[in-house]
DNA sequence: TAGATTGTTAATCGATTAACAATC
DNA sequence: TAGATTGTTAATCGATTAACAATC
């Protein structure tokens, strides 16, 4: 009943280097970076072969729970042999790429400025394209290889980078008009540092990443253990 | 089954004072910072009272799952009435707050230094005491009122202004080990920037906040919608 | 009073785990 | 073969929602 069938039974089912996906359920969504980060350094470590046994005692998983992902995002395991490491990594890609996903930061601050410089997400497919700020101060300034240009300039931006990730750090009290703007534009998926809980429609994604949030969840389960 | 009493029943049972906590689901603390800072929105407008609906459909939750939590969290609800905004926002005071909770960062990278000099959560509880850092050219540089330290004197912070939540902002390959260090100074609290999957006791909390998984997470959820 | 709000008990839903049948 | 690993079906667990009884 929860279960979803992938194949399409009635024909010849099984082509077997097609990958499947279509709604992951969040859970999963959200150990996908953890399976990921694990490939890359198996495949760094020239490792050809892994095992769902394995990978849930490395990443302290359940391994049924590793195996029904796997078999969800790849489905190209072997009874008695594994994954083959590459193999896996690339039904990840396919997974998470569509090619190099386009961002822009709105709010040059110090933590928008600190994530401008940031260059970690290069290596994992995002580019930022664009860094904005309406205090005149630091418009015109330089975050790396962008300058930082007035808000006003966002809807430009968007239409010709085809931008689909927004990171929204500006102050707490134009969030929720920034992220209107960034969806009118086209946006589809927002990163949010601000503590403001975002209106958006159902299509578009947010994850928020508040510190201030984060210290009081630590600061709570301190408390009480 | 699943409900536990949080009253003495055989004894005068009810002492309407004294607020309840032990061992929040993890859910629910997930959602205390929105309750909190719905609170001091209502606060800084002078309102005086609201319910469990009126939150709910500002916060976008279900109103008896509002209910639950209010109850759990505070349990001074009046049917008819609802609940005392300065009152709930006391008892979720209490639920946080061991005082002014001491933090550190450890890695004066773009992000550290980023998170450094934000003062936001000032405001919240926290107070940021050592910012730490093994590369020369950072020792001694000032962000913000603080110096930055070499590694080996995170052990004197720590066990000075007893800290106890850490942040780990150093590159990946060293975020175990920092962790590590943390944890045998006292720490009791970690938010994780790392994209490693950080390996501690069971009595120690770690958040993780790993831009690259989050943008992840974020590119799945946009291509398939 | 009737209506609004509370808190609780029971039902539902979804995710994890356990048990098992199949096999490169 | 026996043992290891796969994927699936069924059971369990936990969290959310629905229904309801109580009442500053």
């Amino acid at each position: 009943m929860s279960e979803i069938n992938y194949y399409d039974d009635t024909l010849n089912s099984k082509f077997s280097n097609t990958f499947r996906t279509t709604n992951l359920p969040k859970s999963v969504i959200e150990r996908v970076p953890f399976y990921i980060n694990y490939l890359d350094k198996l495949i760094s470590e020239n490792v050809l072969s892994t095992s769902s046994k394995i990978i849930s005692t490395e990443l302290g998983l359940g391994e049924v729970q590793v195996r029904k992902d796997l078999n969800l995002i790849s489905g190209k395991g072997k009874p008695k042999i594994g994954y083959n490491v590459k193999e896996l990594r690339e039904d990840f890609r396919k997974l998470v790429n569509i090619e190099t996903t386009n961002m822009i930061i709105v709010g040059a601050g110090k933590i928008g400025e600190g994530l401008a410089m940031y260059k970690g997400f290069n290596d994992c497919g995002f580019s930022l394209v664009g860094v904005f700020d309406n205090d005149i101060n630091k418009i015109g300034k330089k975050v790396c290889d962008l300058k930082i240009e007035s808000n006003d300039k966002i809807q430009q931006c968007c239409y010709d980078k085809k931008v689909l990730i927004g990171i929204i750090t500006v102050p707490k009290d134009k969030a929720q008009e920034v992220c209107n703007m960034m969806i009118s534009y086209g946006i589809k998926g927002i990163l949010n540092f601000t503590s403001v809980k975002l209106d958006v429609p159902d299509n578009i994604s947010v994850r928020n990443v508040d510190i201030s949030s984060l210290l009081t969840m630590l600061a709570i389960e301190i408390k009480n253990s």
